[in-house]
DNA sequence: GTCTATAACGTGATAGAC
DNA sequence: GTCTATCACGTTATAGAC
């Protein structure tokens, strides 16, 4: 047998690419069939409305991103470098395809037009991720790694907002602009090779 | 007589409003005639397809920074504080708004959706918004006003992405997300009163 | 679980009267 | 310069057969 919740996980994986891609009005039921090569009714059969399609989507972001900084606090609990350098690898490892925007950027930049589920779990997304990035950088700071002026969370919020800001940048220009945008937050936070 | 061009500017206002709300697949034909009190073939009369429309909107974009930092160049020349406060007016100025995002955050972070025309328009729209700042940087630091590490360029990058991302964040979540990175930037620069 | 078929609607766009 | 009328198409969604 094919896996059970293997389409459903294949559309999941379609849906979200094209996501990043084109911005959620921006795809449609027919893009991710003909990529999936499966019919309009099929993907209905797994989401009937787009809007669960929408927050599975936002849901899988979270869980994924609540892994990943497990993984990230268990392997290097010690290090805020490398811990910085594992959040970093979130916006980063979406632009091998020039072409996508990292997941929270996306959401927000079309928060408007997302139902109202969507709406909130983005807002949860938004807020883990700066949240986490406040403890970490307090954490390096107090351990004499990190050095900054202000509050964790204003850092925090500056660092995360500069990243979006650059992956989307990144998407009309050149990944060389997230590069350089990366460079310039290590070189301010005292930790640039 | 009503001005001529009268219909055809408040088409273009009423374009940009919704762009900055809705993104660019998120608004039509209809929303604008609908607004406008006028029928959808108006709009067709005077912007044929909405590829036309949308070049016109990133071309206004692009002359109005121009005359906007024109202005700023003349009147506060000697004053790296004002002109970059001048320069972070044009994203705070939406935000009156909660649910708008700056022009050059919505045109790139829908980029690979847009119509090559408005693509080649935004990517200079970019390149004006951080060149523009990139002499001002340099020039604030040569006269002891501004205190940071690195070049100007990346300087520039960092900020532009930062105001950027923290405007669609505000649309998001809260004005207050802007605010508070406009604060850390200016405190990094060592401009903070 | 996937298919065919179809419905209801929105969207970009055009023709031709006024 | 704006209108009515209409078109072809894409999109979301459902019914029912296999």
């Amino acid at each position: 047998m094919t896996k059970e919740g293997d389409t459903k996980d294949r559309i999941l994986d379609e849906a979200q690419t094209l996501l990043q891609e084109r911005g959620y009005n921006g795809f449609s039921y027919k893009h991710i069939s003909e990529r999936l090569g499966v019919r309009n009714a099929a993907v209905h059969y797994h989401y009937p409305a787009k809007a669960d399609l929408g927050e599975a989507m936002v849901h899988r972001f979270r869980e994924r991103f609540a892994q990943w900084v497990q993984h990230l606090d268990n392997k290097y609990h010690d290090n805020p470098v490398k811990l910085l350098d594992g959040f970093i690898t979130i916006p980063r490892s979406y632009m091998k395809r020039i072409d996508m925007v990292c997941p929270l950027g996306v959401l927000e930049s079309n928060f408007n037009i997302l139902p109202e589920p969507m709406q909130r779990e983005t807002r949860h997304l938004g807020r883990d991720m700066r949240s986490w990035l406040t403890e970490l950088l307090e954490m390096g700071r107090q351990t004499g790694v990190f050095s900054f002026d202000g509050p964790g969370a204003d850092k925090s919020l500056m660092i995360s907002a500069a990243l979006q800001g650059a992956s989307i940048m990144a998407s009309a220009e050149s990944p060389a602009l997230f590069e350089t945008t990366v460079k310039q937050i290590k070189r301010e936070l005292g930790i640039l090779k």
